[in-house]
Order: structure tokens, then sequence, then C-alpha cells
RNA sequence: GCGAGAGUGGCGGAAUUGGCAGACGCACUGGACUUAGGAUCCAGCUCUGGCAACAGAUUGGGAGUUCAAGUCUCCCCUCUCGCACCA
């Protein structure tokens, strides 16, 4: 054993070990109980980040832990390359998409091998590659046919900048989540998955998730967003035409004074055809579809309208009720129209405000009366019905049902269950995706590619242009194809590519038998592996990825392909990588190295301005606070880096970056070095027998104390790290026990010394290989072992060397430690409560009073009340 | 506005079921070893008073339940995240 820890020495020695004995490599083996562990696969980028490492490293721990005790473990790793960075990338460059993302592949994987996580890369897929993307366009074909997948014309967020339509969840506040620019609505073809169809059941599963944090199923509930309400029928004054509206309070119908219509919706041009408002109405639509949806989301934003010159009536009340096309209304929920009920909505009574429209009160709350014309705001809770024939008197909560069923009885409406999830709008009209195995033909309009012609392979001789447009419906060698039905040489492939996050809803399926070449998977593959037992990943996934991988896996559960509905029987989500943030009032943002310190204080190296110290943020590029892992591989070396991530938070809370936490991780993997060394190279002797595992009976003095602890040290990292994933106490326990074995004063006399170290020492290494490996195994060779240590079984405590010798029993007088004192085991509550009463310190807080009430909690502590 | 989570020393964080608040680590202070120390070892380290023994206070604030509350109940404050005109 070296004298001086070197981990780039003894890194390299174990990776290469790793790779060329294939530990990692698994296989199904039905007569072992398996686990299948994974993280989120990143995005070749081009680099690893923090957020990397942490995310996998805590994995990585798990994948270990479980190997050692005996799991047949799978744990993939691969690529989620379709995308658009790729293609900015390259033509930025000059290159091509393709060749970007290999490179970065290429580098990534030897950054990740260098943290020596315990993948099986025989495993690694790359989803841009055509065997993995000719099973996603085979699937594609089969929810065709089922009508799962299909083509409409319909208003979709259109992101500028990035010359693309987006999903409804990846519009965050009228925002492009990528290039965080506003997102327009523009009316386009385009194809879609029926992921409403599984609403319900998504919902309800949300409650059979108890593996997942609340937190993301609460977020998983809201998106789904269901309410249960009634449609109703308004038909339009002096046509045939009846307009239908959802609304939660049909209790309220009787109070609905107008109409307010979506600006998109194809009633407002039809009604307001031929009236004198025809034109303001136009003005009004074309102005907001030019409003971008960041503006109409906002809180302040005023609420506006105009009237179509169209009336409805109400079929309860029979009144009239003017039709408006108004700003709030959205065309995307419900059926696009608002029943208005001023006096019990607050939308709705700002809007009858501001165009002075009538205010009908059928609520009032169960004490007072409402005056219309008095009203500053609208009365939303439940009370009793007034002004609503029949159901006057009756409370508003019974009219719903009440209300619902004689529509239903009268023909003028029905209870409905409206959700607040689209169908997931996956066309995207860039070039570097999977492309969509479809064909328009004049004459047999949409027809799918055949089965046997898959893949359609995306051409990669292509040139990009600029500002990202796709250069595929311009490429006649990839456009021109003969129908596959009439065989008409016209025909036209279908252009656009498929969301990337088509790719990510399935790619833990494929992990199972990545290579097969007849399917998507192999089905006993996948009947052994799958679900996966724990899933670890970012909590910025918590809707888009997972809900779309959940929808997926009832896809194909319902094609027959799998039997489960639920992919991830467990999840984790970890928190994120901070660190503090630096900024010159001159020039923002600042690296550490742009900052110097002059008379105490932290000056801009530009300007000299006094820099202001931020707040403590995620790591990005943009606010200068990243840390880069390769300077910190190189600096300390991967097992620090690991122990790093794990130690200074649990890890489901942010992570707060600090160079000194890292020295500590240095010093603390020095201190277990140097344990080793002195008691195996200075005691040889506990090289040559072998621990001590009998009964601690057996054993007196500090090595019998260093032997219960050991015990108890080994339940307490293994309780951490199955049931809470708490990685940070685990590392402490251990920290505890090295510090324990520093106590040792070692008895040369004791025969028995020489095992309970071994034991120890061996523990200590066992328990620490899921988390510094290298270290680890180094240790384990040089203890003796001839395998690695990942083979030898996670350690075990026994039961009868948890008892403590003696016990501490605290004394408190109402309420208020007194005093303490040790007590044996097998002592007696009247003993220890006598104890307790006759103490010194105590006496002198009874002092002659009376004592009420003496509580006795057995092992712990006694309680005097006076 | 709605929903979720959090608030504990100078800092990161422990305290799994109501039972010694502050484990472990960082930072800091003193000492030892040393040519040197940003290595290592030993000791101290919540706050207030006190040389000390000791006493008092203390888990965002306030009430309550209990012999006993960081932990349970109610009210309030602050912060973070998510959703946000959802009819």
């Amino acid at each position: 054993m070296d004298q001086k820890y070197n981990p780039r020495k003894i890194e390299e020695k174990w990776q290469n070990y790793w790779e060329s004995s294939e530990l990692f490599k698994v296989e199904e083996d039905p007569s072992r109980e398996k686990y299948y562990l994974m993280e989120m696969f990143p995005y070749p980028s081009g680099k690893i980040h923090m957020g990397h490492v942490r995310n996998y490293t805590i994995g990585d721990v798990v994948a270990r832990y479980k190997k050692m005790q005996g799991y047949n473990v799978l744990h993939p790793m691969g690529w989620d390359a379709f995308g658009m960075p790729a293609e900015n990338a390259a033509i930025a460059n000059k290159s091509h998409p393709a060749k970007w993302t290999y490179q970065n592949i290429d580098n990534m994987r030897s950054e990740l091998k260098r943290v020596g996580f315990s993948y099986d890369w025989d495993r690694e897929i790359a989803t841009c590659k055509p065997d993995y993307y000719h099973w996603e366009q085979w699937l594609f074909l089969k929810m065709h046919e089922k009508g799962m997948a299909y083509r409409k014309e319909s208003f979709v967020n259109w992101c500028e900048p990035c010359l693309t339509v987006l999903a409804n969840e990846q519009v965050e506040a009228g925002m492009c989540w990528r290039c965080g620019k506003p997102v327009r609505q523009q009316r386009l073809p385009q194809w879609f998955f029926r992921i409403t169809d599984y609403a319900e059941d998504l919902l309800a599963y949300c409650d059979r998730l108890p593996g997942w944090p609340e937190k993301v199923i609460t977020m998983q509930r809201n998106w789904i967003g269901k309410s249960i309400g009634a449609e109703i029928r308004f038909p339009v004054e002096g046509t045939v035409t009846e307009i239908p509206v959802f609304t939660t309070r049909q209790d309220t119908v009787f109070g609905a004074t107008f109409m307010c219509l979506a600006p998109e919706h194809p009633l407002v041009t039809e009604l307001s055809k031929g009236k004198q408002q025809e034109k303001e109405v136009n003005q009004f639509i074309d102005r907001m579809s030019l409003q971008d949806r960041s503006s109409r989301a906002v809180d302040t934003y005023e609420k506006e309208g105009v009237f179509t010159g169209a009336y409805c009536t109400n079929p309860l009340s029979g009144g009239r009720m003017p039709i408006f096309t108004a700003n709030f209304a959205l065309m995307e929920y419900g059926t696009g129209a608002v029943m208005s009920v001023p006096a019990h909505d607050q939308r709705d009574f700002e809007f009858a405000k501001k165009y002075n429209l009538d205010i009908v009160v059928v609520v009032n709350p169960f004490d007072t009366q409402l005056d219309a014309g008095a009203m500053t705001e609208s009365f939303t809770d439940e009370g009793v019905m007034v002004n609503s024939g029949r159901f006057d008197g009756m409370k508003s909560r019974d009219a719903l049902d009440a209300i619902a069923g004689y529509l239903e009885e009268n023909g003028i409406g029905k209870k409905t269950v409206s959700y607040r999830l689209r169908d997931w709008g996956i066309s995207r009209q860039r070039y570097w995706g999977a492309p969509i195995p479809m064909i328009h033909c004049k004459t047999c309009g949409i027809v799918p590619v055949p089965e046997e012609a898959l893949p359609i392979l995306l051409p990669e001789d292509v040139d990009l242009l600029d500002g990202g447009r796709s250069p595929l419906p311009s490429l006649e060698s990839f456009v021109k194809t003969d129908c596959p039905r009439c065989g008409d040489s016209q025909a036209r492939r279908e252009t656009d590519t498929m969301d990337t996050f088509v790719e990510s809803s399935w790619y833990f399926e494929r992990y199972c038998s990545p290579g097969f070449k007849t399917g998507m998977f192999k089905k006993e593959a996948v009947d052994y592996w799958m679900p996966v037992d724990q899933y670890i990943g970012g909590v910025e996934h918590a809707i888009l990825h997972l809900l779309y991988s959940r929808y997926f896996t009832r896809v194909l559960h319902d094609l027959g392909l799998v039997k489960f509905k639920e992919p991830f029987t467990r999840l984790l989500t970890q928190g994120m990588v901070c660190k503090e943030t630096i900024s010159c009032p001159e020039h923002g943002f600042l690296f550490p190295e742009e900052v110097e310190s002059k008379d105490g204080g932290r000056i801009c190296k530009m300007c000299g301005a006094t820099v202001e110290l931020g707040r403590i943020e995620k790591m990005s590029k943009s606010k200068k606070n990243v840390v880069d892992p390769r300077t910190l591989l190189e600096k300390y070396g991967a097992d620090i880096t690991r122990l790093f991530c794990l130690f200074a938070a649990p890890p489901e809370k942010d992570l707060e970056w600090s160079e000194q936490g890292v020295e500590g991780g240095f010093r603390f993997i020095n201190r277990v070095w140097r344990l080793a060394r002195e008691w195996m190279n200075d005691i040889e002797d506990i090289k040559a027998v072998s621990p001590f595992t009998d009964h601690p009976d057996r054993l007196n003095g500090e090595i019998r104390a260093l032997y219960k602890t050991t015990h108890a040290t080994i339940k307490k990292v293994t309780t951490d790290i199955e049931d809470r994933f708490h990685f940070n106490t685990a590392i402490s326990a251990v920290m505890e026990l090295v510090n324990a074995c520093y106590g040792i004063d070692g008895n040369r006399d004791d025969p028995l010394e020489p095992q309970v170290k071994r034991f120890t020492l061996e523990a200590v290494v066992l328990l620490l290989s899921p988390i510094i490996p290298h270290l680890s195994e180094e240790l384990w060779e040089a203890m003796g072992h001839k395998e690695s240590i990942l083979l030898a079984p996670w350690p075990t405590y026994r039961e009868d060397a948890l008892t403590k010798d003696d016990l501490l029993i605290v004394v408190q007088v109402n309420g208020k430690l007194r005093s303490r004192f040790t007590v044996s085991p097998d002592a007696d509550e009247e003993t220890i409560k006598s104890m307790a009463m006759e103490d010194e310190r105590i006496q002198k807080f009874i002092h002659g009073k009376p004592v009420k009430k003496v509580i006795v909690v057995k092992e712990k502590l006694v309680n005097i009340v006076i």
C-alpha cells in the first residue's frame, strides 16, 4: 500500500479493471431477483455538468448497493440524441448534427467513465440511430391504426425563433421552454397523440404511485386538471345554431346574462358577418392572434371584448344574452365558450362592470341578501338559490346536481367531465428528429408507410439552412415517393419529425434488449426487467417526460406489448446544484476569476467596482456560477467528487457548492486511507487473521465497544440507504466509526483485538464501497481479497451486538433536564425511579416539595413533576 | 389568486415512533508537532450572565394539547417551487 493516497493512480486502475472484467454486464436470470435502476439519460450537449454528476452518483450508489445485496441489477445509460441544439450547433459550425452529436456522445461517455459509474455500457443506446427510431416509427403506425395518432388542423403554439410548433407542456407561462421567447398561436395541420383518452386513467393511478414524490403527483394531477360540471346548449337568436358551453357552476345558470366566445371560436366571424360590428370584431380577432400568450396570461391583464351583434337565449331563465368575444375565453379549454355569470364569477363580474352588462344574483349567502347593484366583487361561495324558478330556496350545492338533472331531462344539456389536458402535438418542423412515417397522396389522402418499408431514414446528406428551417421539404430525394396504396409517383412524404419527447417515452423498455432486431424490444427481457424499480432525475421533468412515459406505457399495454401500466415504481427527484453568484454593477455576472480581493472587500478586475455577492442559484452558464466537473476530477478525483455530492445534502434537496466541503471530503478519505495503512502495515497481524464475527460477550474493554459500534453502524448505514436514500447521514455514521477507530489505544495482549480490528476495517470499506468505489476496491485488495468488493456481500449486523452495555438515563424535573446517570440494562423501573429520586442534584430541586407524579420511560428518562 | 414544500448555531445539515436539540462536516479559536503549514494530531465552539460550578434563554412569530413539543393542533409571518383568466 502506498504511503500517500493517490486518487489518479487508484481510479485509473479500477476503472480499467471494471471495464475488462465486465462486472456490470447483466443478463436476464429468472432465478435471481432483478432490480432495475435508471437515471434520466442526458442530452448529448458536449460535456457533463455537476447536475449530471450528482444525479448519476446517487443512482450509482443505489446500483452498487443493490448489487452487493445480491440483486441482478440493470443499470443502463444512453443518449437523448435528437433535438434542436445539434441542428443549431451544426449550422453555426457548418457541420452536421450527426457528427456534432456523435462527437459529444464520445466525449461525454469518457467523462462518465471517469467518474466510475457502474453502467452496463453494452446496453448503451442513442435515440438518433435508425435501429432505435425504426421502432418508434413502427409504434407510430400501430397508434395510427388505432386512431391513437391522428392529424388535425388546429391552433398550435408556434415559436418563431425555433421555427417550430411546441406541445402545451413545452410552453411555460407563454414562453418557449427552450429559447424563452414568446409563443404565438397559429393554425397548422399537425400530428397528435390522443393522450386525452387516458386522462382519467393517468389521473386515477396518481393514487397508486406511493413511491413517487407527492409534489410530482400533485403537479400531474393539476396538469390533467379534471373538472366535473355540465355542458349546456344556448340557442342563438334567429338561427338554428346552438352554442355549447362547459361550466362547473350549473347552479348559477339563471344568472348567466351574457356569453363570451374565444376570439378563435369559429362562431365569432359567423355571427358577426354582415352586422355593423363585423369590422370591429375582425380587428379584435386579428389583434388577439398577434398578442402572445404571455401577456394574455398575466394576472393584471385587463379583460376586454367586443360585442358580436348576436344574442342567444338563456335556456333556463329565458333571458336575452348578448354574445361577446373576449380575450379571457380560451379556445383550448372546454368548448371555447363561457356562459358569463357576473354575480358569481369574478372574471365575469369585472367584464360586466366594464361593459355595463346585467348582473343577476342567483345565490345568496346563508346569512345575508346580496344587492346586485351594490356588489363590489362577485360572490363565489355556496349559499341559497334565488331568482332560479323552481330551484329557489335550495342550497346551491344541492342545486348543482338538481339543475344538471333537469338539463338532461329536458335535452338542454348533460353532465360532463372536462380536462385541462389536451392531446399531445408531436409534429416538429425541424430536421434533426425521427421522420413521421406517413405519405400524402393526391388520390388516397394520408397513407401510412408499410411496416416493411421502415425505417424511414432521416437523410444525412443534407445542407442545413440558415435560420434553422428544415431542409426536408425541399429535399426531393426524400419527399418524392410512390403512394403505397395506388402507386402514384407524385406522392409526397410527411416532412415533419417527431417531438424528441417521443424517444424518451420508451427508452427504458429498449434498454432491456437494446440490440433487438425484430421489434421494439424482446418480450421476455421486458417481462423480466420492467417496470423500473427506481428512477432518478430532475424535477423539471415532473410533467413533460414523466407524463408522456406513463401515457406511452398505457398505449403499449393496450397493444398487448407489455403487462404493466406504470413504468416507474419509485421515483426520486434530486435537487439542483447551486452556487453563489457574483455580480458587478457595471459588468453583470462575473466568474470567480474575474474578481480580486482588495482591502478586505472584493472588486471587479475590469472596472474596480465593489462586487455584489448575489443569491445562491442553480449553476448556469449565464450566471457564471458553474463548476466544471472535469476540474474537480482532475484536482481531487472521482471518489471525492462523489463523496461531496452525497454528503453535502440529502438527494432531494438542493446542493450548495462549497470548495471547503470538498476539502472536508478529501480529509475524510485520507483519514480512512491512513487508518487502513496504520492497521495493516503497522499491525501486521490483522492481515493474517479473519474478522471477528462472534458474540460480543467474548470481548472486553474498548474492543468490545468498537465491535458493538461497528454493528450499530452497519445497521444505520443500511437503513439510511435502503429506506431513505439519506447518504449524508450514512456517511456521517461511517465518519463516527472511523473516529472511534482512531480512539483505540490498542492492547497487544488481547488475542482477539486484531480480529475485531479487521472486522471493523472491512465494515468501513464495505459500507463506503458504493459511495467511493475506487478507494474501497483498493483497500479491499490490500486486505488480501482476490475478488472485487462488488462481489462481496453487503455486511450484516448481529442483533445481539446492538444491545448497550449500560444505559444513560436522563432525569427531568417538570420537564427540564436536571441530571443524568447510567444504569445496567436489566435495571427495573422501580430501581431507576429510586435512583433518580435519590440523585443529589435532583434532591436539590425537589427540596422537600411534594412530588405529584413520576414518569419513567424505559431505557430513556425519568420526569419528576412537583 | 390556487396548490405543494420549507424555515433549526457563523455555514451545510442531524434528531426514523412526542422523550438529552444541534450528530457529522465546514468555518473559527487555542494548543502540540514542525525550518515552514493551507499537512497532521489534541482541545474548545448555540446565545446571555459568570473565573468557575452553575443558571437562564433557544428550532420563523404567537397560542394550545401533553408529565414532556423541532416533532401534534390552530392562527400569523417569510422564503422557494409549480400552476396561473381552466369557465
